[in-house]
DNA sequence: ACAGCCATGTAAGTCGTTACATGATTGC
DNA sequence: GCAATCATGTAACGACTTACATGGCTGT
């Protein structure tokens, strides 16, 4: 249920098309909530049949349409009521930490080929999520240029601060994932001296 | 598609029905993949029809009978081909860093009920991980008993060690979340502070 | 003309959840 | 007799994925 959510957030920015609200979530959302295309299009039919965006078909070209969506009073009180709203935690699921455990199964070679993976994906997000904090706190990406001008001056400040929050969040998280790895990475080497002792004593 | 994997992970430790299954799932792998008896049930079915795991009817009580599973070499060897491949990283979906985003929307109070939320949920999984590793340390579950009883001596340390090292990784990981929330509480602190000045200031 | 992007969908299938349903056994 | 626990399912529904499908616009 976060999925619509995420979007009359985009859409609290600006109005958008449905393909606009696709690109902006590949950039932006996107690293915290997950959705294609084919997911995004019919959610958006059904928050129009709910009243909580309203859509327009807007000329595009010399005689195509395209439906730009706009977010309503009632979408903007649901965004309110959902964003007070305690939600039970999310049932972990983690495919990664699951295959660690039964990592024995496997050679001392396969387990460290995991361990690397893990720690070249989360380093490479670690980069991404920098990046995007660093712009943020700028106030450097259009999203949130525009979100800023159709809000009041004193409430920028938290605006910023609390997307900069998130994303210093998960850059800490991927950290901390490589950093699992990294041991994870000693322990294999360990465990293989172990179990082939050197000769020589 | 880690379900199943969960599954022939528990019943290389040895032969059990679907509920004891469950009730295992429940102390041990549920931290790293969920699941309920209701998916549970059917999937042992599908493994049974594809030759991983085999089925027998054995008597409980005066005329009762339960399903025992027991891995096959199929399934063994199906266990060791998925701990060797690598697998995409798992695509992000996280509501409490979806909404932290959109905090603005709530109140300083609303916001701040969040992160104590998400700081006293996580410091208590920290905890049961806490005491959870220690006992995966000290060889001190049932289940890791019969799955050492069933492996070579040699093998044992790094039995253990892999174990160890996913939930020491879980409180880690819950550590960075208890930390963000912290900081968290003390950013709507200050965003507050700057938004109603002292008058004696 | 063609490539690349803009734009919007549908369909089939998988995975997971909640709720419903049933009945036997064990210990008090 | 009753409660708790053992034991095993099914059904409806919701979320998400992959693949299929279509067509207009823009610049070269």
């Amino acid at each position: 249920m976060s999925l619509r959510y995420a979007l009359l957030g985009l859409l609290s920015a600006q109005p958008m098309t449905g393909y606009e609200l696709a690109r902006r979530f590949d950039q932006s959302v996107i690293h915290v909530w997950h959705a294609r295309h084919s997911q995004i299009y019919p959610e958006l039919r059904r928050l129009e049949g709910e009243g909580l965006v309203h859509a327009e078909d807007v000329p595009r070209g010399t005689h195509g349409t395209k439906r730009c969506y706009e977010l309503t009073d009632e979408g903007r009180e649901e965004l309110e009521r959902w964003v007070a709203e305690i939600e039970p935690p999310a049932r972990p699921r983690d495919a990664a930490y699951l295959k660690a455990t039964y990592l024995e199964f496997g050679s001392f070679e396969g387990a460290r080929k995991q361990f690397q993976t893990h720690l070249e994906h989360h380093a490479e997000q670690m980069r991404q999520w920098q990046v995007h904090a660093d712009q943020l706190e700028r106030r450097d990406t259009a999203l949130l240029r525009t979100r800023l001008a159709g809000a009041p001056a004193e409430e920028h400040d938290a605006i910023v601060a609390y997307k900069v929050h998130v994303y210093r969040g998960l850059v800490e998280r991927a950290r901390t994932e490589v950093e699992w790895a990294r041991r994870g990475l000693e322990l294999v080497d360990r465990l293989e001296r172990q179990a082939h002792p050197a000769a020589g004593g």
